[in-house]
DNA sequence: GTCTATAAAGCGATAGAC
DNA sequence: GTCTATCGCTTTATAGAC
């Protein structure tokens, strides 16, 4: 159901979702998708956007923080966001919204998503020794350089532009050795 | 005229930007618009990507393949890119497009800003005496790397996110020395 | 060229029958 | 819980006066 809904929101964006379009996608009537979601459209995009963010959590950031091995959870991260993304054909919900008009509406859930991704990919950066400093901003650029393929490989119409991107990113985190004196245990 | 139109366009995005919002922005009434754009807001919005898309390749393209020096064309690109994107307060429009629901609209046009910039970048890079291949990755993974900074320092509200970012990006592409059997002379 | 008036369609949202 | 009918408003676009 707001799986749906969100496949809608992805294809059109919050404007261009329309009623008739959530309708045709559900398969249910106005009055129905009133009854469920009595705040509208936009509560319909908050709750999808509340559980993007909830399954980004469960599958990608928990594991991440709790990983016993920083390297394969760091593995697992690019698996798991190759396969959301499904290798670039899917775009990000959030970073659409992020870019769009409807961004004040859920300027707080946008954030909220994207600092949970940094800081969960920066703790387990940590673990490899890098400094906090070194280890935030390697992960907001691991972030970034996700939805920068997205833009561009959407922009291109060519997903080899994301898995490029995706292999680029995992590579250079694996070899970016931590500084010796920055080296520490956790 | 186009200027303001794109201002429009880049604060509500395509179907977000109303005839209504732009007869103010430009201070034309719809039957001025009309006479200016037969095509109506379609043909608006395609032509402010089009001149973006012409202020890019007279200000940043061109000039980054024509540099006799390529470390300072490519410096110049990256200061170029940080003041018309205001440091990470304005965003790409051609992104907003490519993401968005209008992008089969405007492919065309979004599809050959991005594969200029790549282009231009790769050539400059060979200069460098990077191989085609690897100056092309070079390339598109700056241009990628701009993109998503755009994306992640507004769904942060931190435009610092943004020149640390172009930094990183500059910095890389000086510091990657081309393989001794790439290098080549052009 | 610029304006006002208006058409025709689509929008989000509501009411009320079932 | 789901539907249809409908409200009130906004949308893009056009017509025609000036």
């Amino acid at each position: 159901m707001l799986s749906a809904l969100g496949e809608v929101f992805r294809a059109h964006g919050y404007e261009g979702a329309s009623l008739a379009l959530i309708s045709e996608a559900t398969g249910l009537g106005k009055g129905s998708l009133y009854h469920f979601f009595p705040g509208g459209k936009e509560q319909m995009a908050a709750e999808v956007l509340g559980s993007i963010d909830a399954w980004f959590v469960t599958e990608i950031y928990r594991p991440l923080r709790k990983a016993s091995d920083p390297r394969g959870g760091i593995a697992d991260m690019f698996a798991g966001v190759d396969t959301y993304f499904r290798s670039g054909r899917r775009v990000c919900l959030i970073g659409v919204v992020a870019l769009g008009n409807a961004r004040d509406l859920f300027a707080d859930r946008v954030k909220e998503y994207f600092v949970a991704w940094v800081d969960a990919l920066a703790l387990a950066l940590r673990k490899l020794g890098h400094s906090p400093t070194v280890a935030r901003h390697l992960a907001e650029q691991a972030v970034l350089e996700i939805q920068g393929a997205l833009v561009l490989a959407r922009a291109v119409n060519d997903r080899k532009v994301f898995s490029r991107a995706l292999m680029r990113s995992h590579r250079r985190l694996m070899l970016t050795r931590p500084e010796r004196s920055q080296r520490r245990s956790i």
